[in-house]
DNA sequence: CTGGCATTTGACCTTTTGGTCAAACCGACG
DNA sequence: CGTCGGTTTGACCAAAAGGTCAAATGCCAG
């Protein structure tokens, strides 16, 4: 049932190989922009031979997409219920931020594949996703109406959070392009910046 | 100068006919997955009709970019120095947001451009937008030194700003898909959510 | 050291794609 | 009506792309 099996040394090398390639590859390039010949390239092998690990372009891309889905969910899960609201929420933006930072290819990945319709991980979004999320919004509604954070919309507020952190992945260029060259890192003033925000956003 | 000289009345229906159809394939597929047939199908021409308009993919690629460049940055043209700050960056915030819902197919391009590394319009980053961001952050700074608002980094409130409301366009999908079927319309919900979000972020 | 299985590859096939071109069509104007 | 510029198209081309396959090579156990 799983296609690219790894068990021989050699299988998990080159599967891991080719994981790595494809990661830069589509994520530059979005799905149908990337080519096989260029993922091969890219990982040092021969496209018949990356055919033989993975037998289509999809399947190199759908065992990205799931494979990396879980890291992406990571910091939401251990948003902890019984933590102190605001210092969880802060941590939580922390770690996305820190995964812009450190995976900007997995970030750009989903990016593409997000605006491009999700046809790929639809069926993820609506069933996991969703399902986490709903829970962490309704851990994030009782912090509120406990009165531990200021009230807002908790769906939109975990909106909020993935999209001003995974900017600073998704659009980089935009961001150095429009502060310069001679400008600096631009996260760690990133970091300064959202937990003001989202200080400012929730304390009570 | 001027590839496409609309100048008949039949070139400029064709002409609008492209962007259009260009628009609609190019923001659901990037450049590179879309394909002139998929465009020329779309405006209702042959392909060598299409051809005979622009002369290559790019040229209809940047037509569609460099026209689409001053609507994008029109709302942050309208901020006004002489006007009440908190009230013209919500003002702000909203033209944006209604961009993103009134427009989404032309948020999706730049998104695509930008993920993509910004090949065409890397340019027009670091001079026009650029200089733009640096004149209207500066009367936002100027703004927070007299404290009329709270004060923040000027670039990343624009920064979150650009990030907030085209999440609403870019990443639809998965909104809708997080909220669920039933769920009503994200948009008026996001409006009344940013502007708590900025209302808190920059009261004194 | 050899038999058998895993791995690799060169050659090839088909489809898709961006683009060309000569010929045909059309519609307004003299 | 005729013709002349603007417009449209069918046929075509070369390159690129996803994928196949039989044959060759490499690797390890007995």
């Amino acid at each position: 049932m799983n296609r690219p099996l790894a068990t021989t040394r050699i299988q998990k090398r080159n599967v891991a190989a080719i994981g790595e390639a494809a990661l830069e590859v589509f994520s530059s390039h979005g799905f149908r922009g990337a080519t096989v010949d260029q993922i091969a390239r890219e990982a040092g092998l021969s496209k018949p031979n990356l055919l033989y690990y993975f037998p289509t372009k999809e399947a190199i891309h759908s065992h990205l997409l799931t494979s990396l889905m879980d890291t992406w969910l990571d910091p939401l899960r251990d948003l902890d219920a019984d933590g102190e609201p605001l210092e969880e929420l802060l941590a939580y933006v922390r770690r996305k931020l820190e995964l812009s930072r450190n995976h900007p290819r997995e970030s750009r990945l989903f990016a593409h594949e997000i605006v491009q319709g999700a046809k790929h991980i639809g069926r993820l979004l609506e069933t996991d996703l969703r399902s986490l999320v709903d829970e962490k919004a309704a851990v994030i509604d009782g912090w509120m109406k406990a009165g531990k954070i200021a009230p807002a919309d908790p769906h939109h507020l975990i909106f909020s959070i993935w999209s001003l952190t995974q900017h600073y992945a998704d659009f980089d260029v935009q961001v150095r392009a429009v502060l310069g060259p001679g400008h600096a890192d631009p996260f760690p003033e990133a970091e300064g910046y959202l937990t003001t925000l989202f200080t400012r956003m929730l304390r009570v």
